[in-house]
DNA sequence: CAATCATTCAATGAAATTATTGAATATATC
DNA sequence: GATATATTCAATAATTTCATTGAATGATTG
């Protein structure tokens, strides 16, 4: 093997993805796309941000092999290119909460007390939804809801939650979940539930991590 | 809660932690801490680069909340933060080997067949240390050796493999390893000494994988 | 205290990245 | 074929990143 080490122009390569992972539009993207494949102006929409600029995103996520592009019709439907794609997010975030004072301050200024809200585990969630006595509400909008969710959830939008109380059984405990860790709407939604007598907790991932983990999406 | 979301503050701090992780040379510099914390211009003899750059590095990789930083006497001693850092790199390199043409390309070129020289899993290692049949050999740097090393290995650095040829057993099995999944030193090492007529098999990662997934180093 | 070694800092110029803007391209519809 | 919609491309300016260079700083040694 005489040829001159591959060393350098692989880890150029694994420089390529993390840059391509180093903005934070990008990361919105995956977060987005976890929640199943979207067309390039309803990736704008979501991130709120311009067509042009989020295709140039994009076409760059393609190259660094974040995610797959295929045409349907006059869409273009991009989705994550496989699972590392999302694991690979969630090693950053998790060197970012150990390390990083800023993460810490933000997550306790807005987040509070991270236990406040006794966030359940997938775990002892598929352990309750065995039992039965559990409504699991999933509070994305429900576009994101239709491309996956997990069996049995009842879709409420954040923005419908004070309209529909009424159709939620008060006796039984309420889980809901959202995009992610830190996807705001679930604590909001549990929040708002508390105030209203109602026995809820946080699920503490969102539904790509459920998907990751090999359990079950409905759609 | 009224407060702006902290969602966009949440995720340019992610951004932060991998635009950090998003050059060559950094990727270097964290795989040389994963075989232990080292100063600043044994850093920059490793990697190859002045000092001044590599501590510019060195600065960034510290806000960024990969590596900390302590003084013993005039030097300075850098270490990766915590296990999460490794695991972000590690994270980052599948995304690149499932789903860049480019790295599979520069595999298939230099290391061949990446099965030829039949990797062996740490799990499989663990079980054939227990019968005791196999030498261990730990290919890196003596210095590097020194930091930490998988138990029973012997240090033979790969420019001195050719000279110790005479003080390894012939009727045992060898597994060589070195700095991990893409350090050339134990690919090259198996090729020798089975020119040689040993029979040697390549560990799949190295001593910082080892050591992470919960396994005795000694030093 | 001066000299040496190790490291960091600040300034600079070059390269890379990013958002914006308008044009170009591809598909669907009438 | 014209129009509308969706998307990408190319050019541009601003911003950020990176390597280099020499000065500054801190610790050790004589």
């Amino acid at each position: 093997m005489s040829s001159p080490s591959p060393k350098l122009a692989l880890f150029e390569q694994f420089a390529l993805v993390a840059k391509t992972l180093g903005h934070p539009q990008r990361l919105e993207l995956i977060e987005q796309l976890g929640q199943g494949p979207r067309s390039v102006d309803m990736l704008a929409e979501k991130v709120g941000a311009p067509i042009a600029n989020i295709s140039q995103h994009l076409q760059s996520m393609r190259r660094a092999g974040l995610v797959a592009a295929e045409r349907q019709g006059k869409y273009v439907v991009y989705r994550l290119a496989d699972a590392s794609v999302l694991a690979a997010m969630q090693a950053i975030q998790r060197v970012a909460e150990n390390n990083l004072a800023e993460v810490d301050r933000i997550v306790r200024g807005y987040f509070g007390q991270r236990d406040s809200l006794e966030p359940i585990t997938r775990e002892e969630l598929s352990d309750r939804l065995r039992d039965g006595m559990v409504t699991v509400l999933d509070v994305r909008p429900s576009d994101e809801f239709a491309l996956g969710h997990l069996p049995g959830a009842l879709n409420v939008p954040l923005d419908e939650l004070d309209a529909r109380l009424s159709t939620l059984d008060p006796d039984k405990d309420i889980v809901a979940y959202c995009r992610g860790a830190y996807c705001v709407m679930s604590f909001e939604a549990v929040s708002r539930l508390r105030v209203r007598g109602f026995r809820a907790r946080r699920l503490e991932e969102g539904m790509p991590e459920w998907a990751a983990a090999g359990n079950a999406v409905a759609s």
